[in-house]
DNA sequence: GTCAGTGTACGATACCTGTCGAATATGCAA
DNA sequence: TTGCATATTCGACAGGTATCGTACACTGAC
């Protein structure tokens, strides 16, 4: 107990009161980080961990994305052991922009045939 | 060379009705437009030209952010003379997008990131 | 201790887009 | 026709960011 704080594991999570209009736009109009928001939106809380998402991009892109997502008020991390286990903040972000998230978890996932990627995706 | 249709009077809207989701958020995530959106509401339906929009942009770019708008579904423009007037598709959009137009024009304009500082000084 | 699993940090790269100045096109009125 | 005002288009540039592979940190179990 003595010794240092462990702030390693208070992880810093943006309250969905103080997020600017601006971050939580750009962080929803990224398709990868709104089927992470459809994707936990499905589930108990707190019971996906960050590697269980199917993704289509790599593990360093992935946890970009949950920290955009953390950082936008979006989601809470806690960790378990090895694992960091999610919970949408549906309440407290529908709280400060009202049905901004209902459109993106009521969004029909329909894949273009021309995907936008930003940049290369070549071996899937 | 022939003379091509410039800018006819057939300009390329986009419906509400087909505008995925993707397209309005990254329409929304400018300050600048978003600017536009809320300059258009407090006015009345084609009595604003593009050019008295008191933007902090060029005229070019603000061109390109009046395309944008336009190709998302959220203005109408038609032309009067030398002039360009715009409508803002509030209906429109919103019976797609129910609520997103909404937080938009009800944003109230943070500018910059507020300093922890109280030089300030407005209680002390 | 070592090992395996999970997630982040780092450095590099490619693409997108917001930005500008200058040129161009259009409409209207002298 | 000329001139002026309005708005787009073109070409170029810079910054941001999504992406990757690799290396590192941490936890729990052996």
């Amino acid at each position: 107990m003595a010794g240092q704080a462990r702030r390693a594991r208070t992880l810093r999570h943006t309250d969905p009161k103080d997020v600017p209009l601006q971050d939580a736009l750009e962080a929803l109009a990224d398709p990868v980080r709104r089927l992470i928001l459809r994707t936990l939106a499905g589930e108990p809380e707190f019971t996906r961990a960050c590697g269980t998402f199917d993704l289509p991009v790599s593990k360093a892109t992935a946890s970009h994305h949950f920290a955009v997502l953390r950082a936008a008020g979006l989601l809470e991390q806690v960790d378990q052991g090895p694992r960091r286990l999610n919970r949408l903040r549906r309440a407290e972000f529908d709280a400060r922009f009202p049905g901004l998230l209902g459109l993106v978890l009521a969004e029909d996932e329909q894949p273009g045939p021309a995907p936008r990627d930003a940049h290369t995706a070549p071996s899937r």
